[in-house]
DNA sequence: ATGATAACGATACGTACAGTATCGTAATCG
DNA sequence: CGATTACGATACTGTACGTATCGTTATCAT
């Protein structure tokens, strides 16, 4: 359950420490696992990958892998977490960064699995309590860089010192998650300056009062 | 493919017009089926839903559900159909509404297996684009009371007529979709008016120029 | 060097479930 | 009343999970 290698009870490559009799774990097997999994994940997706698909695709016996992994899906959620997430990107001002970095973003939906990735793993969570305490720190993690430009506009005062924050963020992420997964909506990355514009600006006329 | 029972070559019940002949299919067990898909669907989520565990629990053949459904997919495409969605409420002021109209749907999430069967849904959409075609009208559908909610708010003149309200419907309902799907927050419905007011509002400090 | 240990790829196995096919039975139409 | 079709039940095939067991190979301790 750490941030390495999982939960066998063997260390992999890093992690020295103990020195463990026997013959180690290849960490060229546990790479080419990783690797296996990514590409199937593109390619057929969550539901469909199998684990000896894996194994056949990584040219691994399957005791390998449930060597590592107590099942598909701590793997498929270590595999997932090797995908890239929000890059922290300073233009000085907050519209610039949000805008910088969800286009960044959306660009790596094109290239990567995640966009079949993150609603499987997000689905499976949802009746996996287990699953989320393994997969939350991930999932903050990843938004992180999100969090730090709020602050930063908060320093600059382009945010009142009252706002909830964490709430911003869902407030800036929320529209993109609901059009890719929600909707099924293709990634058109000219959709995110409205976007970021409406969740600064606010969706209520500013200059009129309703009565 | 229809609104009505599926894609099965028999009418159910409604849809009168062919005779038919032979023994007509079983309203009540059609019934049956999708109530236990319910049941189900709670209990235990979509992935560990088995359609012998449906037929089990509705005291049916499983030659009876597959002769209505080609598949699991389908059947719980229905089953959810049925689960409900945004009621429209109008107060009279697009804040009132929209608070209502979504402090009322998170109780549903309480009390139904919505919070499990939607993410379920989309993920399965995410790399099955045959789902999509049946899922997406009914997801539209869903969301229709907030997006008339949105019009009212229009012609009273508290939403600027340029507003893409597409766009808005998203913002008003992303931060609950990734809070809910996305991080497995527990559903308290006060946060439903800090989300709604920051959502009209924006993110920006309306009041101060940054440079 | 050599033996103990453990991971390696390969493969066989039991279990579970999808989806199909086939029972004998029951309901509806002409 | 006979033709037709759905009914619940059950047997069947195929696939994939997860476990166990091959003989082999790499590393450590002696």
């Amino acid at each position: 359950m750490g941030a390495e290698a999982g939960s066998g009870l063997r260390n992999g490559d890093g992690d020295a420490g103990a020195p463990a009799a026997g013959r180690p774990r290849s960490g060229e097997a546990h790479r080419a696992i990783l690797d296996a999994t990514l590409e199937l994940l593109q390619e057929v997706g969550f539901s469909a990958l199998t684990v000896e698909g894996v194994a056949g695709r990584a040219g691994v016996g399957k005791a390998t892998i449930y060597r590592r992994w107590p099942s598909k899906l701590p793997l498929v959620v270590e595999a997932f977490g090797q995908l890239p997430a929000f890059e922290d990107i300073d233009t000085g001002a907050l519209a610039g960064d949000l805008k910088a970095m969800l286009t960044r973003y959306l660009e790596d939906f094109l290239s990567t699995p995640l966009a079949t990735v993150y609603p499987s793993l997000v689905a499976e969570r949802a009746h996996n309590p287990e699953l989320g305490q393994v997969l939350d720190p991930v999932l903050r993690g990843r938004r992180r860089p999100l969090e730090a430009a709020l602050q930063r506009a908060v320093a600059r005062g382009e945010i009142a010192p009252h706002v909830d924050l964490d709430l911003a963020a869902d407030l800036i992420v929320g529209p993109i998650a609901v059009r890719l997964f929600f909707r099924g909506m293709k990634i058109n990355p000219g959709m995110v300056d409205p976007m970021v514009d409406l969740a600064l600006d606010g969706i209520r006329r500013s200059a009129a009062r309703t009565e």
